[in-house]
RNA sequence: GGGCACGUAGAUCAGCGGAAGAUCGCUGCUUUCGCAAAGCAGAGGUCGGGGGUUCAAAUCCCCCCGUGUCCA
């Protein structure tokens, strides 16, 4: 990067001074007399004991301070957006406050909610989950204090200059810092095919802040100038709270009284890995993640059954639940939505603990069994035996370790050498692009005016084209619906051409025709959107709003949107919950939901300002993720569901018509599936379920009321006839046995030892079955031959302790060029049938009577 | 999203290429005034589903479905 970029007029205004860390040999700007830069490790911590601000803050006073110190100047402050990030399919966390404005504000397709705005965003970073309590200044969720500003060629806030002079003014006029101890390291920040220099505040060791200026695009080797240019900042809110207390470690500044308590039972890393971990959780749990096998659920389930573990080990220690209300208790006093439901929080950790109890139950016997084995062929339980374990069975080597009277030794590099197991899975990013194969829309021309907000009913319009390419077409307004928000595109025809799907990119919406469009910028043409196919996606959308509240009313505040699907055919939606709906929750669901349509509610779609509808609704409206922009469509379903939506909806609940439940499913652990139908699709479905229930009571002979007791009648008819086949065999069969028993010319018996044999026309399971039911007391020996379909088989079976049934038949077995084997005790092969098969039927009888001692 | 483990009788599991098993529970009988207990006898299995390899598959291979777990 240029140095130019860096050579800022403040730093010139302010005497700064340009100069190159000895030790890392980045070059940095300051107003002391540094060799080094201020950042570890180039210069040790050196704020311990001796703060780096003019007096000690609170984690409140310190978030309380910086947003009100941005709003003096300028900047609007904007509320957290959740922990989870569901509107990026690349990330499962926000981990940055710059994740809640991307893509959409960042790529310039919607503006900024603010501008400039500072916010306290809780971001988590499960990177640094071993170092929590380790090393003294790690969190797995922090706060991340910024300030941004979104620059606009026609519109510049501010940049390089004005961030840095902020960033300088905060740390020395309003907290105090001595403004010689500072040092602004120059560094390049580059990602996701954006880049541009960047700037790392530290003082003594401690780096407090970083600026970041995303300017340009990366483009092979060479750098093209964003269209946007963004100030990205991130200061660790508890990292200023440390430097202005200078305690030992950061969770004594952060946590107070609350790292006090649990100190006098835990030692200090337990301590702040319970009090971190419970304050992620917290978040987490509250923005609707419910612990899991998988995907963003694992981490909650990994926080709590870390936090889980030192408490089994600590007999006088809190229950999880105690520690995570105290930490709830604190939370709330700056984001009073974090554990608002006590109950339903509890409901979701009692759930999760009980799972884990379960787990290692199952778990300790599966180990003592494996032992057991293991030493009955003479071998121990290797340290290996224990990763696998923990691997596969989610035991912890020191709970396996108890388990086992000759425990191996638990490596000292266990958790790296399970790291090491997994080191060469490689995942993979979905980063689908909808629109792929889909040609870029120009610059300058003027984006779509979004029409189908304003009404939905609306299915004919005129417009102007205003740019075309092959098929695709954008308009200066359109009432077309675009695939998007879990709904499917809508359909209908422009002038005559049919319009096959309609996207969204950026500030346009393209239409894609059938065919190449015969249109020219500034032509007038007639759209119409398909009538039926828009209404019945109203209806699925608006049905799913009012499944969303039905579910969270019933099942609880922990329910969040996971996912949804709207088509024509049918709707779904995917929502967070710890286990399968009962029958009886389904039903409510179902009865509810219909209520609901019945009741007529008026659904309102409006736009209001991001704050007002935060106020007024909280923080539920972003149950599809964060939706960015300045105002929020709000779609309200009155007095039962309100959701930040773009989609179209109907105006009143009973439009819907009705909502039929077609199936539910669990697609993962934490998440289930509700799969509907509402309006003419309901009557459809409902009629074609009819129809199945009433051809499948003409064809059973049973009225509809009573198909389940007649599918077991005919289910018991079956399992009876099956049962009678298999008796009537056993009993053919032991009339052959007791006439072959009675038949001189198959039995002949050498001392101990009988020999039976004989030519049957039986398959193979039949010889099988006569053999057992011949050798049912020991000292026989029984060669059967059968031939069917064109085979001939050969079974001997033996209770003779000289004669083994594999010798027997291997002795044989080429005469009739048959393939098998077997053991001392049955021994069958197949082969051509005939004179072979006798011949083979012979030599088996001598080989038997040889071995037998005839 | 990926790795690993698992799916066998009502329950818990063994068996891991050659004739489907154990324990508990269940039913009946014996014993007892009755219960418990004990003894004896018995019922209960498409070995998750579907393909393939093999003379032969619960067992080996592939694909689904389900469960658990670890890691992103």
């Amino acid at each position: 990067m240029d140095p130019s970029e860096y050579d800022l007029p403040f730093f010139h205004r302010g005497g700064f001074h340009r100069r190159t860390c000895v030790v890392c040999g980045h070059a940095f700007w300051t107003l002391g007399d540094h060799d080094r830069c201020q950042e570890a490790p180039c210069r040790e911590y050196g704020f311990v004991g001796r703060p780096i601000f003019a007096r000690p803050y609170s984690l409140g006073e310190m978030r309380e301070t910086y947003l009100g110190f941005f709003e003096r100047r300028g900047h609007t402050r904007v509320r957290r957006y959740p922990t989870v990030a569901r509107w990026r399919n690349d990330v499962f966390f926000t981990q940055a406050s710059i994740y809640d404005f991307q893509p959409w504000v960042t790529s310039g397709a919607t503006p900024p909610p603010a501008n400039p705005l500072t916010i306290s965003q809780p971001v988590l970073r499960f990177i640094d989950l071993e170092e929590v309590g380790r090393s003294g200044r790690h969190f797995t969720l922090f706060e991340m204090l910024a300030h941004h500003a979104f620059n606009r060629p026609d519109h510049e806030v501010y940049f390089k200059d004005r961030t840095t002079e902020l960033c300088h003014e905060l740390l020395v006029s309003e907290l105090g810092a001595d403004p010689a101890l500072i040092t602004y390291k120059e560094e390049v920040w580059e990602g996701g095919g954006n880049l541009g220099p960047s700037l790392s505040v530290s003082a003594l060791g401690l780096e407090v802040a970083t600026l970041v200026f995303m300017e340009y695009l990366r483009d092979g080797d060479r750098l093209k100038p964003m269209p946007l240019t963004v100030v990205d900042t991130g200061y660790g809110l508890e990292r200023l709270v440390w430097a202005s207390q200078g305690t030992k470690s950061a969770y004594e500044a952060v946590f107070g009284a609350e790292y006090d308590e649990l100190r006098r039972t835990f030692p200090a890393r337990e301590t702040a890995i319970l009090i971190d971990h419970a304050r992620a959780l917290n978040f987490l749990l509250t923005d609707g993640v419910v612990p899991s096998n998988s995907k963003e659920g694992y981490f909650a389930r990994l926080l709590l059954r870390r936090a889980q573990r030192i408490l089994a080990k600590t007999p006088e220690a809190p229950s999880l639940r105690a520690i995570l209300d105290r930490a709830a208790r604190e939370i709330a006093r700056d984001f009073p939505e974090v554990g608002a439901d006590r109950d339903d929080l509890h409901a979701v950790v009692q759930a999760e603990i009980e799972r884990y109890d379960e787990a290692i139950g199952r778990a300790r016997q599966t180990i003592r069994r494996f032992e057991e084995r293991a030493r009955s062929v003479g071998q121990r339980v290797t340290s290996e035996q224990l990763l696998e374990w923990y691997d596969s069975l989610g035991v912890p080597p020191e709970v396996a370790v108890e388990e086992l009277s000759e425990p191996p030794a638990i490596p000292e590099d266990f958790y790296a050498r399970v790291a090491a197991r997994h080191e060469n899975e490689r995942p993979t990013t979905d980063y689908a692009e909808k629109t792929e194969g889909w040609p870029e829309v120009p610059a300058g021309i003027p984006p779509t005016e979004v029409q189908y907000y304003l009404d939905p009913y609306t299915v004919a319009f005129d417009a102007h084209v205003v740019w075309s390419e092959g098929p695709f077409v954008v308009l200066d307004r359109t009432f077309f619906y675009p695939t998007g928000g879990g709904q499917v595109t809508d359909r209908g025809h422009l002038a005559e051409l049919e319009v096959v799907e309609v996207a969204r990119q950026g500030p346009h919406l393209l239409h894609r025709l059938e065919r190449t469009a015969p249109f020219h910028p500034g032509d007038r043409v007639r759209g119409r959107v398909d009538p039926v196919r828009r209404t019945q996606l109203m209806q699925h959308h608006t049905a799913t709003h009012l499944m969303n509240g039905a579910l969270r009313e019933i099942l609880g505040p922990h329910v969040w949107q996971a996912g949804a699907f709207k088509s024509p055919e049918s709707a779904r939606i995917d929502v967070t919950h710890y286990r399968p709906l009962s029958k009886e929750e389904l039903r409510r669901v179902d009865r509810r939901v219909n209520e609901v349509v019945r009741e007529d509610r008026p659904v309102k779609s409006y736009f209001e300002s991001r704050a007002e509808a935060e106020r007024r609704f909280g923080f539920r409206l972003y149950q599809g993720g964060a939706v960015p922009g300045r105002d929020l469509r709000i779609v309200e379903v009155e007095g039962f569901d309100v959701e930040a939506c773009g989609g179209t909806h109907c105006t009143h609940t009973s439009e819907v018509g009705a909502v039929a439940i077609l199936g539910v499913e669990r697609i993962q652990d934490g998440v289930v599936r509700l799969t509907y139908a509402s309006g003419e699709r309901a009557l459809e479905v409902r009629e074609e379920h009819e129809e199945i229930l009433r051809e499948a009571s003409r064809r059973l002979g049973v009225p509809v009321a009573q198909l389940p007791e007649g599918i077991d009648r005919l289910l018991g008819e079956i399992e009876e006839a099956r049962k009678l086949r298999r008796d009537r065999l056993k009993e053919d069969l032991g009339g052959t046995a007791t006439r072959l028993l009675s038949d001189p010319s198959a039995v002949s018996t050498f001392g101990a030892v009988t020999v039976i044999a004989a030519r049957l026309d039986l398959e193979r399971a039949e010889l099988m079955e006569l053999s057992r039911l011949l050798s049912k007391e020991p000292g026989r020996v029984v060669v059967l031959a059968g031939e069917r379909e064109g085979r001939g088989t050969l079974f001997v079976g033996s209770t003779a302790p000289g004669v083994s049934a594999a010798a027997v038949v291997d002795a044989a077995k080429d005469r009739f060029q048959g393939k098998g084997g077997g053991n001392p005790a049955a021994a069958p092969a197949v082969g051509e049938p005939g004179a072979p098969l006798t011949a083979a039927l012979e030599a088996a009888r001598s080989h038997a009577r040889a071995s037998a001692g005839g």
